[in-house]
DNA sequence: CTATTTGTTTAGACGCGTCTAAACTACGAC
DNA sequence: GTCGTAGTTTAGACGCGTCTAAACAAATAG
């Protein structure tokens, strides 16, 4: 039996190794959980005694396969919420992700499973996520571009977008902005800022936006 | 802040003191909660400390009006759950309960809201049981008997049926008894068996079970 | 009206998840 | 290469919710 709390510890891991890759600092951990660093050390420690990370002292820690099964079940409860939320609570985009991760941890199997059918079987939510598969299978994830990559004059669609900041998340839905959009890179002006063009309007967004924003492009030419 | 093991006691002592009326004895919520004895003294001791409960000593407990309005919110978050998973995830009956139970701690008035709306504000949940409104002022109790207290030839109505054991209710489903059936007494066996009639079936009930589903009459002769 | 049984509370312990303060490691600057 | 600093781990504490064992109160039988 394992508490949501050590859930919370593995799926911060998962998503800190996607990405930076391993080994995860327990700073980084800290952070992500907002907690210090001496709780992370020492919960680290107990998902190792169950096999469900591997840490090197001083290093920094890493899932083993089990732990990923682990965090790929969070995620995929906690992406299917969020998809259930925008899509049948009519809830924004913004507001999806902090319930989601009140509820994750409390839905039942079989939950789980009709909430999937209810939704047809939802490949990826509402910010561009994969959604893990029922079987728990490591997702594919698509080769996408950070948008601050992209120079003027690239024509891009936005595969995702950050679910982690409200404010931001909803400044962006609000300027149209958000998993399909199309949208083409106007200038990058040297003081750290985006220009693009969205339908015909203009939007400014700062380089540490631009960088978590994740896109495909749409001309075949220009990739970084 | 009020942590989810509180509401299940105020919760718990709501429940009881329905039942049977107030003081609410510790063993009794010893009982519906699973937890020893002096486990509940000490959790009761921390929510007189709040005012959630006035409490004799050696005698048992009730809830304060601040006390029962939490009961009363954590009540209208699992029956708003219940039917929801009934409506739109096709749950039956006998499956509602434990989920809502895991959830009811965990979703935010945002999704109370949202759920109320997406229901159409329902004022009953699918076991028949009342469900209290946004305000949180008591709800009324419509005087209903125990199918127990009625004699062969009565005709009535199921109003309610209690949601606590799933295997009972399970069977009760499948016997075609739910809120809203209609049924006869057809006799009271004196080994302790209701048999009664649904839809032209015989059922029979033990005396046991017979006493925990609520009836109103449909002839308006031969209340108990 | 006392004695026994039943039920409640106190006392003390434990694991969880968290913290702060202090000890330690690793790594980059010099 | 040594040293200082940034980051990590150990040590020790605390509140929560739970337990068992023992002390205590109330209800009941005789």
């Amino acid at each position: 039996m394992l508490s949501d709390v050590m859930e919370d510890y593995l799926k911060a891991v998962y998503v800190l190794q996607r990405e930076h890759g391993p080994p995860v600092k327990t700073s980084a951990i800290a952070d992500y959980l907002d907690v210090t660093p001496p709780t992370v050390t020492s919960m680290v420690g107990k998902l190792e005694e169950r096999g469900l990370v591997a840490r090197e002292k001083y290093k920094g820690v890493e899932l083993t396969p089990e732990g990923e099964t682990v965090a790929l079940e969070v995620l995929r409860h906690h992406r299917l919420l969020e998809s259930f939320l925008a899509d049948h609570l009519d809830y924004e985009y913004d507001e999806v992700h902090d319930e989601a991760d009140a509820l994750e941890h409390h839905i039942s199997e079989e939950f789980e499973r009709r909430l999937a059918r209810k939704l047809d079987d939802p490949t990826v939510d509402p910010h561009g996520d994969p959604i893990p598969s029922a079987d728990l299978e490591p997702p594919e994830h698509p080769d996408t571009t950070a948008l601050a990559d992209h120079v003027a004059g690239d024509r891009v669609v936005v595969a995702r977008v950050d679910d982690r900041n409200s404010e931001e998340l909803r400044y962006l839905t609000d300027a149209g902005i958000e998993p399909g959009t199309e949208l083409s890179v106007r200038e990058h002006a040297p003081i750290g800022l985006f220009v693009v063009d969205v339908d015909g309007e203009d939007v400014h967004l700062p380089d540490r936006v631009a960088a978590v924003i994740r896109v495909r492009s749409l001309d075949e030419v220009s990739e970084p």
